[in-house]
DNA sequence: GGCCGCATGTAATCTGTTACATGATTCT
DNA sequence: AGAATCATGTAACAGATTACATGCGGCC
């Protein structure tokens, strides 16, 4: 019944590679390069990789390129997002991101990042609506907690241990508020050095 | 140059099975079981998977099948460890887990749950042997943390996540400690109700 | 001469996920 | 009669990881 295929289960860094491309067209080896200075600690990605992903993203029509010679290095293939993929970037950066503790270290820091580029105003409410989903993650643990009889004692301890991790997040959402200055009205930070 | 290809990167249940099967021998659906009973909270695994995973195993030759007819309902395939199985185990078994968030939480607490089965004195050299590995991976990030320029803010940021994520898990790991009662000597807990 | 940076890719392998397929028994 | 449980699997698909392959230019 679906249209296709469209499987995005897994936390994969091909959003990321949208969103560089939302900001100006680009070719593989630096989007590889952007990505490892400004995200290196969040995306582990190899090159190759990033001209799979771009392969892809390419065949399902979110991307376009087109071959740029040059006198002396080897000619590059400049992408860039097509509606479909704007929209596609558009869609995400704007969904919930859950309240797994990997897609929120992974997938919200890299939606926070583009959200400051884009909007600060827009970066605040990602992080207010993150902190919200995060507290009823929380509860939601708490209840399945209670419901946990004491003989499970590796699934209650499995438990506890996402509790406490949500609750670190919290501290660090607040953390991330104070660290964008966003909340004071500061003049907007400058992201790329 | 090596034997085979012999990849463990990801996190996998097979080593779960593994020690499930250490304890005795079992069949599929018993194992998966087991698995959503016992450790559910943990490893998200469905019953398909579950066999793959098995046949991978029997493959690999770390386990041994062998049918057993039943009167009335199917025939169950009951699996046993090899020597090479065993080995195996026991060898992932005292392995260091390391420090990602995701290892400790899925793998470490694996780990603990066959060693509180086993042994209750591995179960604590392990639970203090991943206190010390988690510290040094505190110092390690905030070395890195220290290295990484006031401009890379996400990096930055995704670098502090990480670290109070390891802060809440040296909680939890006194917890576990309390939890198993194992430092006040008291009688072993049952761990299979 | 050798290594590093630029720039591109292909291919193989492994694994997870989902769906599909089968068939008996037991409970309601 | 229909649903749930027991018990087994195969197959298709997507994606991550790694290895392999190529070629130029510049630097030491």
């Amino acid at each position: 019944m679906a249209t296709k295929s469209n499987y995005t289960s897994a936390l994969s860094p091909e959003y990321a590679l949208l969103g560089l491309l939302y900001q100006q067209p680009a070719h593989g080896y630096e989007l590889h390069q952007r990505l490892v200075t400004d995200l290196g600690q969040i995306w582990h990605i190899s090159l190759s990789q990033a001209y799979n992903i771009l392969n892809r993203l390419e065949t399902q029509g979110f991307i376009a390129g087109n071959l740029l010679e040059q006198n002396k290095l080897p000619s590059r293939r400049q992408f860039q997002l097509t509606d479909a993929g704007r929209e596609r970037f558009a869609t995400w950066l704007q969904a919930p991101t859950g309240c797994s503790v990997r897609a929120i270290r992974i997938e919200f820091t890299t939606r926070l990042y583009f959200a400051c580029l884009i909007d600060q105003e827009q970066a605040l409410n990602l992080i207010e609506s993150q902190i919200d989903e995060t507290q009823s993650g929380v509860k939601r643990l708490e209840k399945e907690l209670a419901n946990t009889p004491g003989e499970q004692i590796f699934n209650r301890l499995g438990l506890e241990l996402r509790v406490k991790q949500l609750a670190s997040i919290l501290d660090w959402l607040s953390a991330c508020k104070q660290v964008l200055g966003i909340e004071t009205g500061q003049a907007p930070i400058s992201v790329r050095n």
